[in-house]
RNA sequence: GCGCCUGUAGCUCAGGGGAUAGAGCAUCUGCCUUCUAAGCAGAGGGUCGUAUGUUCGAUUCAUACCAGGCGCGCCA
């Protein structure tokens, strides 16, 4: 529960509106903590002036609590929340802080969280990378808020691609060139060289690639497995059974336009074979065979347009309440020095996610991918990143933590910082200066941002938030020296201190970030 | 042609029905005998793509248009 909460159920309680009760943070510190425009909004019902109807608000609001001052201003509801129960707030952060309490909320979903699922014919590029950090940092934050989610990584080992990638490995391996429109790259010769599948060599890689980024992932599961489990002719027995196919130029047909798609797609050619999306249909299927209550997948902005088959096929085998998001992400971009960078593993002249997370470092290279919105094309470059890793926001951030780490040190023994603690809990509290004010709205904001991430999944608010919280950190350094012969205000300080810090952690954890104790 | 995403400071991007639109980088100016200067403070820099509409109020919502990216296979 968040203060913020605590707020609305007041408000909520004492404003007779069916008009939406909405909280701002006022972009002008003056005006307060939070603003309503409800006034404004109830001026037509109660024909009065928003003024007139702002101040009886707050007159009532004012009798109820001692925690909040409502002042009236052009109409707006201005909220400040007294020093004393800021303080309060800070007493109850721990490292679960914004994790729903037990009996808080009802017993979390079940998620299948499905992303990168990259065939495994060739090694992982940045693009993979980004589904990588999205989907890792979103089950983190869903797991932290009270989901049971699970990481699944589809494995592409069917079809076409699969056949040409061994085909290819296969033609080095006896001292030929690979097929014309086989693969090419530099890594098929090092594949030659081994012993072993190919595709359980290249799968082995890119585990270890992800492993090293920290993103692991829970299951794996093979596409092969669906055809010789009998799982796909099921499926399509099934699409048969609720009369969605037909057959026509010798191929059989999914009516996918009676369940919301363009066009009418194929599930086995003319040539007997299944397609991709056959396969895909009796994935699908398992996941919810396997009892989740919602899935998820990431997918890259390339496949949007095949969204609406798979969720027709959904409609079609689970009924009209689909539980299937899909969450898209633009493409990345690679580029050198300003030069696009081809990422093709035909030609073989690619850029992995290994080699650039060796060269730019893992916690940047996270960072880097978690901080821009999914929703945008992200440009690369890998001699900007290089020459940004000292400028990368994500040193700004550890700095911040570093920096609390070093005044804990150097605040001594945490017998004596209890004994002085105490004294200033029972001491009046003082004043809070400007800087510690802002410092702690801050981080007891917390709990509303993983909210908001966790249904939005919006991962890149979290850098944003953790930016700003060490902005403000930095701030009260520089405003409030905390180590002092005051030792009230010392305690005082102390505690808000070691709330920044165990607040930049779980952000950092949440990132997969670490947090470092000195730099 | 249809669909999805994007358009905000010189550059990279946040934000978002409300009050004076923000950050980083870059440029300029201050601040280390005191808890880490990988830091802080300040200055300059904006028709929030364009136009209509809804609204007491639009940069935010809706519609259309313009520009860029991606997609529209019996490929995966």
């Amino acid at each position: 529960m968040s203060l913020r909460n605590d707020l609305l159920k007041l408000l909520r309680e004492n404003i007779s509106t069916d008009a939406p009760l909405t909280l701002a943070e006022p972009k002008n510190l003056d005006y307060g903590d939070y603003a309503t425009n409800i006034a404004l909004r109830l001026a037509k019902t109660r024909q009065k002036a928003p003024p007139v109807i702002a101040q009886e608000l707050c007159a009532a609001l004012n009798q109820k609590t001692a925690d909040f001052v409502f002042t009236e201003i052009h109409g707006f509801i201005n909220i400040k929340i007294r020093d004393a129960c800021l303080r309060r707030e800070l007493g109850r952060i721990t490292p679960d802080y914004g994790r729903p309490a037990a009996g808080e909320s009802p017993a979390g979903q079940k998620i299948l969280l499905e992303y990168v699922s990259a065939n495994p014919t060739g090694p992982l590029h940045i693009g993979h990378g980004r589904w990588a950090v999205l989907g890792d940092i979103i089950a983190r934050v869903l797991s932290y808020c009270g989901q049971q989610v699970t990481k699944e990584f589809y494995i592409n080992d069917a079809g076409r691609q699969i056949n040409n990638f061994i085909a290819s490995v296969h033609a080095v391996r006896h001292g030929q060139p690979p097929p014309e429109d086989g693969y090419h790259g530099t890594y098929i010769t090092e594949l030659a060289g081994l012993d072993g599948d190919p595709v359980e060599l290249m799968l082995s890689r890119q585990k270890a690639d992800l492993k090293n980024i920290r993103a692991e992932f829970d299951s794996w599961f093979s596409e092969k497995t669906l055809h010789q489990s009998g799982a796909v002719e099921r499926a399509l027995a099934a699409l048969q059974k609720q009369n969605a196919v037909y057959t026509r130029d010798g191929a059989l047909w999914f009516k996918s336009t009676d369940y919301g798609d363009d066009k009418d797609r194929v599930l086995v050619r003319s040539s007997g074979e299944k397609t991709y999306f056959t396969a895909d249909i009796a994935y699908h299927q398992d996941k919810l065979d396997r009892g989740f209550d919602r899935l998820i997948n990431i997918w890259g902005a390339d496949h949007h347009g095949y969204i609406p088959r798979v969720q027709a096929a959904l409609k079609a085998l689970a009924g009209q309440t689909a539980p299937l998001t899909v969450i898209l992400g633009q493409l990345v971009n690679l580029y050198r020095g300003g030069e696009p960078v081809k990422m093709s593993k035909r030609t073989g002249e690619l850029i992995t996610l290994q080699e650039v997370a060796a060269e730019i470092g893992v916690d940047a290279v996270r960072y880097f991918l978690a901080m821009r919105s999914a929703d945008t094309a992200l440009d690369f470059d890998l001699e900007l990143a290089k020459k940004q890793s000292n400028d990368n926001p994500v040193y700004y951030v550890q700095y911040a933590h570093a920096r609390i780490c070093s005044i804990l040190r150097q605040a001594g023994a945490a017998q004596g910082e209890a004994a002085s603690r105490l004294r200033a809990l029972t001491a009046a509290s003082p004043e809070l200066h400007p800087a510690e004010r802002v410092l702690i709205l801050k981080i007891i904001r917390l709990p509303e941002e993983l909210e908001a991430v966790s249904q939005s999944y919006h991962i890149h608010r979290l850098c944003s938030y953790a930016q700003e919280l060490a902005a403000l950190f930095h701030n009260f350094y520089h405003e409030c020296r905390v180590i002092s012969a005051d030792t009230a205000t010392t305690a005082a300080r102390l505690q808000i201190i070691r709330a920044t810090q165990t607040v930049l952690k779980i952000i950092l954890d949440l990132l997969a970030v670490t947090a470092p104790e000195q730099m």
